[in-house]
DNA sequence: GCAGAAGCCGAGTGAATACTCAGGTTCAAG
DNA sequence: CTTGAACCTGAGTATTCACTCGGCTTCTGC
């Protein structure tokens, strides 16, 4: 069986880019800081980008346009140092969960992350636009690749361990696949009424062991004939 | 085998809403309209929506606002006259390959359907975010939604067709998830790189074919396990 | 060829909103 | 207690942008 292979990369999120116009030297406007931060994440959220206007944000957070802009330079960096805060406790799940263990099986792995992946949006409706979303600006865009990115690294390793007979062009190719499977229906399972998000979970984990075993299958357990097909090397010659 | 089933109903675009604020009498201020809506298109695509600035259309158009204003309301109006388009295209799409016919399995169709959207996308990148991103006004979303449901339901009348044994509400949920995962691993494919999109392409067939096995096995070939679970019944009581 | 309709134009208007700044208040160090 | 730094405030500024309107041009029916 898989043995302890090497540990993938911890899931390092963006170096704290400069989203803070001063650093605060006092507790008083450091919890400032952390409501206008929690007004935010709540404002985009309810109504969205655009609509939550910088004095909105201030007013409901209790303070003055003037103390907003005293810490934040532009409203931008409002959403960046969310996704900084998304980015930190999405990547510590990943480390968490995407791991390679001699008792995880596939079957335990994907509900795992799925599950965990869904409360973590229900918690926290803003990410999945803030993340996900095309927004504003390239730079945020680029923040969520960047965690895509690393989920697919995290998952290649443990599929590298599980099964190393597969080509590294061939297990990448699956490892995106099933990254953009877990993001893109999770995104789909955030706008859906509640009564219905527990029963597409599951359809989830079911659509994620599906392609697992249609695109891999089991050495022993060859039945399907979907590998076959345009493979990972034909790629359109430009 | 499965016998042709009542055909299911077609797919009727949205009942052209009022987009027009006038009805163009002559030849040359079609042609104008037409260049505008090109124009738009293009531009959201390009730039997106917000920057696209109403005067920059006109302009690029080789028009003016005034003119823009002549017939379009509103600056919505561009985008609800674009996806009306989008719908009526895509809609005819869903009526031509998603059907109930002997020869025509899984294998067959999923392809076809897939490669088909993916051409569609490829053409029009407007329409991705236009249908399916969290757009400009709630009338839109609803647009998109509406599209969405008569693929639903067009895939459900095909799996109720090929499959009697599985119940409704089961083959409701089983229609969803296809139609989602098509819809969102095709906005995913479409912000992808060129050269690996084609392979992209082959997997998202691989995810839906698997997603089928996995949820819907052959009555004869029981194998997986995958079916247990919280069944579609297992809704958080509100 | 004429009159009225349809079409066209683009400078201008009003509203929205990100961001500033001058002046006041609260803190902490000596 | 004093003093300067950190902090706070909100009316005001500058800009952007959807949309209007009055005047002009082109078309069409008679």
């Amino acid at each position: 069986m898989a043995v302890v292979a090497r540990r993938p990369k911890p899931v390092t999120a963006t170096p704290a880019a400069t989203v803070l116009r001063r650093q605060p030297r006092q507790a008083r406007s450091q919890e400032r800081i952390e409501r206008i931060l929690d007004t935010a994440e709540q404002l985009f959220a309810e109504i969205g980008y655009d609509a939550s206007t910088t004095n909105l944000i201030a007013v409901e957070a209790g303070t003055s346009i003037g103390s907003l802009y005293e810490f934040f330079p532009n409203k931008e960096a409002l959403a960046r140092a969310l996704a900084d805060r998304y980015l930190a406790a999405i990547g510590r799940l990943y480390e968490t969960l995407i791991v390679d263990e001699p008792g995880v099986t596939p079957e335990v792995m994907v509900p795992r992350v799925v599950s965990a992946l869904d409360a973590f949006y229900r918690d926290h409706p803003g990410a999945v636009p803030l993340l996900n979303g095309r927004f504003t600006s390239p730079e945020l865009a680029s923040a969520g690749a960047n965690l895509q990115r690393a989920m697919v690294r995290r998952i290649d390793a443990v599929i590298a361990s599980k099964r190393p007979d597969l080509s590294p062009p061939r297990r990448l190719l699956v490892s995106e696949v099933i990254a953009e499977l877990a993001r893109s229906l999770l995104v789909l399972s955030d706008q859906m009424p509640l009564h219905q998000r527990k029963a597409m979970i599951h359809q989830i984990e079911l659509a994620v062991l599906g392609y697992l075993r249609e695109s891999i299958p089991d050495p022993e357990d060859h039945q399907h004939t979907g590998v076959d097909g345009p493979g990972v090397d034909a790629n359109m010659p430009s």
